[in-house]
DNA sequence: ATAGATTAATTCGTGTACGAATCAATCGTA
DNA sequence: TACGATTGATTCGTACACGAATTAATCTAT
């Protein structure tokens, strides 16, 4: 009898290959930013405050895909290595305002910088990135307005639901 | 003057799009396994071991795209579920050999038809997807064979190097 | 036969991620 | 004016990820 043929192939799936790709840029980013303390995660938000100037942290997270919960902490140690600038919004004391300070400024351009460069070896044209692009950014849309059904398992030794 | 030109756009980098739609996924397939502990990296160990059949620990390590030093933890919490079944092979001591048990292809079938229905409803193409995965797999391969220039930066207050 | 090199897995420490709960501030309605 | 609802940020606990170090087992060269 068959394999369980209605399972996919693990390379075939668009999310294992996200998935396995995020992993890959994670250890290629520690490589390249990891000496100097900085990350990814670091280098996605300076990159937003700069493109779009001082906002809340609720908007940076929207703009990032990030929870608020995890860019409170990760802006809070770049705050305290002064890349970026963290007060409280007088017309609404429930509000951080943020804004990217020079030396972040300084820092994001040398980090683009060896992204750009490093990147500029890997064959990937143009092209195939606007593509690949649009299609993860549609993903992810489709994915946010979606509640999956959710898994149920039956306990080891009773009968299926 | 220009407000820093030759910074890249968040929204069209390629790394940014991986960045933010595996987080999205996370959420997603952690709302549809979160309530039975189950997780997409135990769905990823699972696939790959019913697809390929027993194998090493350092044999998935290379098939998933995950380090062995996450793998360790997980696999023995899917032993413990009786996800897995984990022994020392004898004919090498170091090696740990790994084989997916029933309950863990009920889970997995189970699992995999639940994210097949909740895909079906995204209307993102087959050949969308077939291409996008063979970019990701590409550039993955490509970041994986490269060492990255390292990020060096000035102390504050210090000229730069 | 032995010792050093290499391999496979494990543990530790640290980083990022998120659901849930909590707290303070603001808004809207009665 | 007061109270409940909502909002924005923070903390907590847990999960997964990886570099580095460690341990045990195997291999290779002398």
């Amino acid at each position: 009898m068959d394999d369980s043929p209605q399972l996919p192939k693990l390379d075939d799936l668009l999310c294992f290959n996200v998935y396995a790709l995020h992993h890959s840029l994670g250890r290629f980013y520690h490589s390249a930013f990891g000496d100097v303390g900085f990350t990814y995660a670091k280098f996605v938000a300076l990159l937003a405050l700069n493109e779009s100037g001082p906002m809340s942290l609720s908007a940076l997270s929207a703009k990032t895909g990030v929870e608020a919960n995890s860019l409170s902490p990760l802006i809070k140690k770049m705050a305290s290595f002064e890349l970026v600038e963290r007060v409280r919004d007088p017309e609404d004391e429930r509000r951080i305002q943020l804004a990217i300070l020079p030396f972040g400024r300084t820092i994001l351009e040398r980090a683009s910088k060896l992204v750009e460069d490093n990147w500029a070896q890997m064959g990937i044209s143009p092209e195939d990135i606007a593509a690949v692009t649009r299609v993860l950014a549609k993903t992810k849309c489709a994915l946010d307005t979606t509640s999956p059904r959710k898994l149920t398992i039956p306990a080891p030794g009773k009968p299926e639901d």
